[in-house]
Order: structure tokens, then sequence, then C-alpha cells
DNA sequence: ATCGTTCCCGAGCGTTTCAATCGGGAATCC
DNA sequence: GGATTCCCGATTGAAACGCTCGGGAACGAT
């Protein structure tokens, strides 16, 4: 199963969330122009992702998303799976109830359990944190503040 | 990226034709009944797969479809390449010219690429005569001679 | 030569999915 | 009560997908 657009955002989304966690709820204009995504499809996206426990959100000034967990118990594998169901190349090994003609004769069924298998652990060996502590640039706002605690870190 | 329906019965159609390798040319017609694939549809992909230099074909009574080249140097991931495209859990690492605002400073790009070269080595590692040796049934046609075969080759 | 068999080829079609938008509503804070 | 920000469902437009269709052309047998 290839990765939407739409997960893709998601994932962005989480990862702006993961790099301000401790900053108090981020605007999701502020998310939406960080990482290139349109904002009222980022509302549908982040709206979904309550649902799955991830994020919350406030209204009002000084509103906005915070993630419910942290950045280190979210894994990207979790995140895929809510936003667009069972990681997998192929549909058919994900279903119990299945109404393909080969069932487990399947000759080829193998194959796919494997490669579903090398994508879980690419995808759930990963959490935001790492996603965070991998980043050269940190934030793609110069401005932001995070760059700015980026640049302590790194003079200590 | 997802393996379609399409790709699917390209693979399940090679994986008939390297069953009967050394029979001759198989006919559409057996090719679909043998793996539930609609004829009109298996035409169009078999058709497209001459332009790979996998399959070839013949006209005529005694005609039918064959592969180019023996079964264990074709590859699942070479069929799926042609058929679908580059391997990959999204388009944009599989591109070179590419519109993403994040180019190769994207912080999910590691991601994909490892799995990608997950995807690659599972599919790139998988020959068609890998596929036929790993088959318990061989041929689902129970009458089909590829059965015979098999039998007697068992009581060898 | 012609007839049956089998492949050949491009055009078309209905459905579903995908990405994105829109209008208007409701909570929160000053 | 007004500004700010999130909330929610409906809708749209375009593209991809799975599949069908009609008619054509090569091959072999007789």
């Amino acid at each position: 199963m290839a990765i939407s657009q739409k997960c893709q955002y998601a994932l962005r989304a989480i990862y702006e969330l993961a790099l301000h966690q401790d900053e108090g709820p981020c605007k999701i204009g502020a998310i939406a122009e960080a990482q290139s995504i349109p904002v009222r499809f980022l509302e549908n996206i982040l709206n979904s992702l309550k649902g799955a426990d991830i994020v919350d959100s406030a209204r009002g000034k000084e509103g906005g998303y915070y993630l419910l967990k942290p950045a280190d118990s979210i894994t990207v594998g979790e995140v895929i799976r809510f936003v667009q169901g069972p990681i997998g190349p192929v549909e058919c090994t994900s279903r119990v109830d299945d109404d393909c003609d080969f069932y487990s004769d399947c000759v080829f069924r193998p194959l796919w359990d494997k490669a579903r298998a090398a994508l879980e652990s690419v995808y759930d060996g990963t959490t935001f944190q790492d996603l965070v502590d991998q980043s050269a640039n940190i934030c793609r706002i110069p401005q932001c503040s995070c760059n700015k605690k980026k640049i302590e870190s790194k003079s200590h």
C-alpha cells in the first residue's frame, strides 16, 4: 500500500507538533505553513487524528493542536495504520475474510507476507522522537523558536 | 506502492507460464481459467508484457503465449516495475525531478528509502522458478498435465 | 483458397478513490 | 460582544482503476 498524500500530511503534521511539543498548542495555520499543507485539508486530518488519541486541541486564542503522548511513544506505523489502514503490499493478505480464489494456497502469499513484515518493521521501528533527533535543520521556518533552541543546544 | 490487481494478474500469468514452460505455448483461455483472470483484461496485460521481452506469442492453432527467458532469470521485481512503475512506498523518492518542497531535506526520506530498499530486496530476490519450486499443488486445474509430472517426480 | 483458431490493438466506460474545498457553527478568552 | 481558533459534514473535480468491446490480422489444416 502506497503512502497517500493525506497520510504524508498527517505524518508531517505530527512531526511538526513533536518539534514544538513543549511550547503549548500549535495553531493549524503555523503547521500548514511550516509543512506546506493545504489548511482546510489539514483541518480534516488533524480532527480525525483526535479519534486515534494521538493529538488533541484547544480553542480560542492561544489554542491549537498538541500531542497527547510523548513523541517517543508515537510510531510512524501507528499513524499510517490509522490514516490509511493496514500496512501491506496487497489488500488480500491484510484481510481475514478474503474473497480471493486462492486463500492460503496462493503462491504469492509468502512473498506478500515477507514484504509486509519488512514494511512493518521499518514503520513500527521509527518514532517521531527518532525523526526529531535525526533532523538537521529542525524547523523550516527560520525565525521559529525551535531553531533558537537548536542553536543553544549546539553551543553547549 | 501497492501491488495493483493488474500487476497481480501479470504475476500470476507469468507464474502459470513458468509452470508450463517446456510444453509449448499456453493459450490465453487456459491461463485465464487456471488463474481466475478476466480473459479480455489478460489479453491487454500479456500483450504489454511482450514489450518487456518477458513473453512472446504465436498465432493460429497450437499458438499461445510463452516465456522468452528461463523462469529462474525473471524476477518478481522486474515484472512489478514494468507493469506499475518504480517500487517504493511514496512517489517522490522514486523520481529525480521532484516537485516536493522538501527535496533531500525531507525528514522522512531516510524512512522511505529504507522501506523501498526492503521491498526491492524481497521482490528482486524472488524469481518465478522460486515460486514454482515452492508451490505444493502446482496447477490448480486437476487434470492438467503439469500435475502428472508432479506425481511422477514424487514417485521417483 | 478458405476456414477455424488464436492472438492483436486501440478505444471506451462505469466506478471508486483521492485531494482538496466550502459554508457555516461552536467553544474560548479578553 | 467580538476576535480568535478549532469543528464538522457535504461536495466537487480529476484521475486512476478494472474491465469490456469490436473488429482485425496472422497462422495452420484441409
